[in-house]
DNA sequence: CTTCATGCAAAAAATTTGCATTTTG
DNA sequence: CAAAATGCAAATTTTTTGCATGAAG
């Protein structure tokens, strides 16, 4: 909790109960909609208004908090910024995980970018398929 | 044009001038999103309703004519159906260009994604920082 | 005690739906 | 002709805004 406090603090925004349930919900569950959001933090918190986390994603966005992981065919999902790394969404439950970018692919695109001028700030890769646990669920099925 | 016909057809869709206009309104800017496809569409077919806009926009992408490229802090764009590629998002002005995935990035992928037991079916990469032609205008501004 | 954030309600924007009419194959 | 698609208007859903009140530093 403290550290949220540090992290809101150090970005210039004040570290109310809201923003620090938001933080700490989205930290539990890695990635999440607004919707998500909303419904979780309501739960320990339910005078939060819609309003407040619209402001509040979109103001930890801008200061860098928060990244928005824009995901094909869905609603755009939230997370803790951290180093740039690869989402593996599933197409059947929805649910994102992480896989660490290797050294390689980052110089690969380090070099395809150099060659056509493009100033290469962020990165974000999305793989859809199918996650192991829809796997083994599916199989169960049938 | 004829082209776009066969395309729909084998897709198990009327050829309408409607969906007709949008794939080549698409084909020709490369990435757009509904508005900017309603805008452009609306000079050639001033009838055209925005429901039909979503509709086929949506049934196109169901039946995998079109694509949705998600996008951070923007609002989708749409592309035709083609061979997994990377997008370069110009954050200063918006525009989405492509560059062709290397064999090497591709082999990557695949392995790191079988060690987690991910069963991959389509990637979506986005790079976001500056086009070469945004570079050379704000240097000419400064 | 000043600045910033919240919550509420209203407004605006984006998307979806139902249905009568038209178009396509 | 039958099936599918359009256009319109209304209904939903999502997001934004303004402002009075309350909390944080």
């Amino acid at each position: 909790m403290t550290s949220y406090i540090t992290l809101l603090k150090k970005s210039g925004l004040k570290a109310t109960f809201q923003r620090l349930h938001i933080l700490e919900v989205v930290d539990k569950y890695g990635h999440m909609t607004i919707d998500e959001i909303y419904d979780k933090v309501i739960k320990v918190h339910p005078s939060l208004s819609v309003a407040t986390i619209y402001k509040n994603i979109i103001i930890m966005v801008e200061k860098g908090v928060l990244v928005e992981v824009p995901i094909m065919g869905r609603k755009p999902k939230y997370e803790l910024s951290k180093l740039d790394h690869i989402h593996m969404v599933c197409t059947q439950c929805g649910e994102v995980e992480d896989l660490a970018c290797t050294k390689e692919m980052n110089q690969i695109l380090e070099t395809l970018t150099k060659e056509v001028h493009f100033m290469l700030v962020k990165q974000q890769f999305n793989l859809y398929g199918i996650c192991s646990h829809c796997q083994s669920k599916n199989v169960v099925q049938k």
